[in-house]
DNA sequence: CCTACCGATCGGTAGG
DNA sequence: CCTACCGATCGGTAGG
């Protein structure tokens, strides 16, 4: 019942048939690409053999490969500013809202690997009309934290005699490392990590 | 006086002359190149420019652009492996050897800044051959970091409770994110960033 | 999404 | 260290 149509043919079967992809997938992978070979290091070939389809056909799906990145970043971005917001609206105490900042932060990582990624170690490749957009992104979410822990001086949750600016590299230090060592397949939960963070965080903060 | 030389000649003079580098030029520059825009951002013509010479003249001092990359590696990893060996033979009391852990890295850091910064963030685009070997390395230097917090346990320094591998992960990400925000021409000198460091750090390890 | 390209650039070599 | 190249690969396009 089966045999005709292959059994006879002379002419092989393709080893592969065009598949279709949404942009979203093209997006998606290039951030995985991105993340472990680099921006440089991925070229659209590449990115067409992952996806199963050739280099030139992405072109029907995104304008260019900087292109990929700037939406990349620019999302990853975008989740850290919500996070921001969403905690400096939460009217909570600071001591909590850095609680909170950790949390979330731990959290989009450990859910946008690939983007947090890509945003840490990318940045650079940034086309120049994009770059300084993101750049203030990435200023505002320090900020952020500088707001948090001046508001913990202030309330005496945090020493006095701490420098802000000092303070947030080291609290941000410790999370944007994070894409460098989180294992999805460990034992340890992101919740569990954000807990260790804070504890240490907080260890560091305190009078 | 000096009119004659040039002031007849229809012959413009040429913009550069050809220069004499060495090799150690090559690799410095090399370093700050893949610094700034990475291993596949920069050319073997980039790299030529920079020096004043073609890129196909470099073929005179090394062999191949991965060499290049090996060898600044290699080379930074050998510091960090060499302050480790020094701190371990130095003898004296776990919490001691972690403070000349944390200022002999933020010496190294800022000493070689480009050389850190390639070490960190292009040690993915080693070839094959040699990266088992710097992986190693890192290895290595992690486990002193492990083996002084251990010490530090057992001595009642730091807190009982402690995960040693945690904690040096933590340790680590906030000296390995030094070449992100350290700042040459910045008011704080190296010695100050790596007092802030420690005591930060030992905050969070203590009972 | 493929076929069939394009000019530009890549790492690298031979010979001086 | 330069001249004069090399084959391979790059991002990208026209037309179907």
């Amino acid at each position: 019942m089966s045999s005709v149509e292959g059994a006879v043919s002379a002419v092989p079967a393709p080893t592969r048939r065009a598949v279709r992809r949404s942009r979203d997938d093209v997006v998606r992978v290039a951030g995985r690409l991105f993340a472990e070979r680099g921006f440089h290091g991925t070229s659209m070939r590449d990115l067409g053999d992952e996806l199963g389809l050739l280099g030139s056909s992405l072109y029907a799906h995104i304008g260019s490969k900087n292109e990929l990145l700037v939406e990349i970043i620019e999302e990853g971005a975008g989740l850290f500013q919500s996070l921001a917001d969403q905690v400096a609206a939460s009217g909570t105490a600071p001591r909590e809202q850095l609680r909170r900042l950790v949390v979330g932060h731990v959290a989009i990582v450990t859910d946008n690997l690939d983007r947090a990624a890509t945003l840490l170690n990318e940045g650079r490749h940034l086309p120049e009309g994009d770059r300084g957009r993101i750049v203030a992104m990435r200023d505002r979410y320090q900020d952020a934290y500088r707001t948090v822990l001046a508001g913990g001086i202030a309330a005496g949750d945090f020493r006095a005699g701490l420098d802000v600016h000092v303070a947030a590299t080291f609290v941000l230090s410790l999370l944007n490392a994070l894409d460098r060592w989180y294992d999805p397949a460990g034992a340890r939960q992101p919740e569990a990590i954000a807990e260790l963070l804070f504890d240490f965080v907080v260890r560091g903060l305190e009078p």
